[in-house]
DNA sequence: CCGATTGATACCGGTAGGGTATCGCTGCAG
DNA sequence: CTGCAGCGATACCCTACCGGTATCAATCGG
């Protein structure tokens, strides 16, 4: 099994189509059908079943495509690192989401360049549903990520803090003068439907509300009256004049971790890490 | 990179000597040298300095290092779970250590029998250190670990129980009567040093007690009065009659759990945790 | 300074991998 | 029912890469 074979099963299996699987690798058909009929026979598995007007993923199929996206992310990851480590100054990509924890991270950053032998840190601004990826493909070696929100599955995390949420809402809301608020009064507004973010593969939950990928996004709309948001307190710390940030008495407080792939042997990640465990 | 170029690095890279590095991949010298000159050319790094006597990692190698073995983990992991899920019956190999928890262990395959659509439950007998290592390559699908004092990095968890420890004393040993003890009177034993396991690379910590890899040999030395050691509850819940069990008052708790690969997406692995957390 | 050790180089043969042309099957249109 | 369009498989060819043998070159030990 080699990992160019795994690159040809993984185009077919996404597009289920043996031609626009070729197109994309650039490559012809009948080279692409040999190579995949070889790998079946060295594993002795049918990986897709096919008529000649249909292709369709088999059981085992399905299994060897979550696979082999893993192996090829992390083939990918193996060369970033590698060409990364060969540079004589050592670089550390912190990935984090736009909104996360303005002051702590400006914290983390001055406490980590403080230490001896410190690496050049890049900040990878992000969205939410990229970072496992940044991380797992190598592209990231640390992020800063929002539990339970994020997804930290396949990594390891230590906690920097925890925080309450608030809600925002246009100043003008008859909710906004309030000191506390309940969860359910906010859900409970039909003429502002929660807004709806994209989720870990980028895409959006059903739901009444509009769909917004960012703050400054969704802080328009709140001003404008069509929606509203419940956020951490650091995130709606500091509204434009025309929102009003009310803390939620009963929503669950969202735990900033940082976080980095298991495996993961970098000194400076290790160094980063330990750093903001202290801050 | 391809898959069979790792392979070749690794080998180099842990023998450093090209020519012990083909005899173990069964090839003749000079391909191999090539194969690794072609490799760095890619990459555009250095990833061996060799003079004509002597071989060295650079630092760029060792990142390499670490990445190709989970990279081949992964390979030889993703070939097996291929292969299992072509299988009409589905398997689930479950690795627990020889002493683990068992009645816990026999009430955890009896309560997932009964699930509808249960698969064949194959328990994989091993060492501890060996753990992590089967999970990730595939050899095993779950495993039953003692945290703390088993690794969990990379793997995603679910807590079962908690138990208190035991001190395990030869019978006639003046603190074997005791109904309950102390951490420190028991490592405070000049006559009794603690037993050493070995760690997760199968290599002994430094100290003065005696090696052991199980429980009968420790229980042996233990009877011979050459040893103690502590354990969870369950695991010296019935010993020899020649050993006495002394429950530790202050020793940190041990908690069993169910552990599997973070991107495990197996039906039959998550009904399984599912039915062992509701035990 | 010589010889043994060890990685690199030169050269060669086989085969795997890629290309083009074409076949054969299937579903749909009329 | 028949013909056509779409698509994967097969046949065939060629190149390049992979692995083998023979040999060179550099380094270290005695």
């Amino acid at each position: 099994m080699e990992i160019r074979e795994l690159r040809y099963f993984v185009a077919v299996a996404e597009e289920l189509h043996f031609g626009k699987a070729a197109q994309r690798l650039e490559m012809a058909q009948p080279p692409l059908s040999r190579a995949i009929a070889r790998l079946e026979r060295q594993l002795g598995v049918t990986l897709l079943e096919r008529t000649s007007r249909r292709v369709t993923l088999t059981k085992a199929g399905a299994v060897l495509l979550s696979e082999a996206r893993s192996i090829l992310s992390a083939a990918a990851a193996a060369e970033r690192r590698t060409r990364q480590a060969a540079q004589s100054r050592p670089r550390l990509v912190l990935a984090v989401k736009s909104g996360t924890a303005g002051e702590l991270l400006a914290r983390l950053l001055d406490a980590y360049r403080a230490e001896p032998g410190a690496a050049t840190v890049d900040l990878l601004l992000c969205e939410a549903h990229q970072q496992q990826e940044l991380l797992h493909n190598g592209q990231a070696d640390v992020a800063l990520l929002h539990l339970p929100f994020d997804s930290a599955a396949g990594l390891d995390t230590e906690i920097l803090y925890s925080e309450g949420q608030v809600a925002i809402l246009p100043a003008s809301h008859p909710l906004a003068g309030r000191s506390q608020i309940r969860l359910a009064e906010v859900t409970a507004l039909p003429e502002l439907p929660m807004a709806r973010w994209p989720g870990h593969g980028g895409s959006y939950p059903e739901g009444p509300g509009p769909e917004v990928q960012n703050l400054t996004q969704l802080f328009q709309l709140i001003a404008l009256g069509h929606t509203t948001v419940v956020i951490p307190e650091s995130a709606g710390a500091d509204p434009r004049r025309d929102l009003a940030a009310v803390p939620l008495l009963d929503a669950p407080p969202v735990t900033t971790v940082i976080a980095w792939p298991s495996q993961s042997r970098l000194r400076a990640a290790a160094d980063l890490v330990r750093v903001a465990t202290r801050l």
